[in-house]
DNA sequence: TACCGAGTTGACAAAGATTATCGAAACTCT
DNA sequence: AGAGTTTCGATAATCTTTGTCAACTCGGTA
């Protein structure tokens, strides 16, 4: 779906979106997202360039959010780390090429297409927003939409501890 | 979005689907999807493992549909080589994690499992039909849905025509 | 048996994620 | 102003995952 690297963004946003008015530094939005300190670091500077966030060295520096977060769509976040990739033409690029190819590839820029567009309804803001009637508990809040046929394989393999 | 294995897995399950009937080798499946042959091998073991396809060794061999196109949905395809990741629990598992994090994982749950439905509905049939309206060429069948910001990283100029 | 083609394996390159290090800017204190 | 601390900025190195290639094995057909 979204790279490990685009999540990391989402949290460090929500998370200064949440703080704003004072400065955060890596190591603080670090521990409170739980994101690998020395890769954050990266990671702001990928923000920081895209003018998401504003960054201030020195004593009681770090990073701001730039924008409102009402008017911060998910998507710019993603886009900043890691662009969604899209379908615009046929990989194949032959032409004597099979138009069902040319089919499913439109089936997949459309999926692409109504991610980007979920992805950009979505603000900051909305993330905020915990008056939703939900548990405080995050792994409870999953409902079936789908029916996974047979893709119970989601392997998390806890190498260590 | 979806991986490339995905995607090279899903050229060969919709042109097994259009030659059915008669077994297409590695080779020719390679040639006419444009998938790098030695890949397209390892990719087309992992469908065979989740009995997509049937292989037949020897003389006149090689790869068929098990399944009928009308009821394999994409996703099935998918999820064969390349599982849809999920957020069914926060990453970060923390007891005093914040629920604005809880919102962010859900709202990225929400839509994997709407590509997940999407794929779901969307069967390798659909994939065939080709009575659709549309061009026989690929890279004319995009629409503006979602508005790109800035995300203009492609830029490839060699439109041969 | 000879031939053909899938199946398996391992090496390898490319991309993504992670850590560590050093330098540059900004603030504080003297 | 100058020294020292704090924090971002950039880069290199490491590790993992993904994608790619090639050689070889196993099995079926003529």
């Amino acid at each position: 779906m979204i790279s490990q690297t685009a999540e990391y963004a989402l949290r460090a946003i929500v998370f200064l979106a949440d703080q704003r008015g004072s400065p955060r530094t890596t190591a603080q939005i670090a521990q409170a997202t739980q994101v690998p300190p020395g890769y954050l670091a990266k990671v702001m500077q990928s923000l920081s360039r895209m003018r998401l966030v504003h960054s201030q060295r020195g004593l009681n520096g770090g990073f701001t959010l730039t924008r409102d977060p009402a008017t911060l769509p998910m998507l710019e976040v993603i886009s900043a780390v890691d662009p969604i990739r899209h379908f615009h033409e046929c990989p194949l690029r032959l032409e004597a090429h099979q138009t069902e190819l040319c089919t499913l590839h439109r089936q997949l820029e459309n999926a692409a297409l109504m991610i980007e567009q979920k992805f950009t309804e979505t603000t900051v803001a909305d993330l905020l927003n915990k008056a939703d009637g939900q548990k405080p508990l995050c792994s409870l809040a999953v409902v079936s939409l789908a029916t996974t046929s047979g893709a119970s394989g989601t392997g998390n393999k806890s190498t260590g501890g």
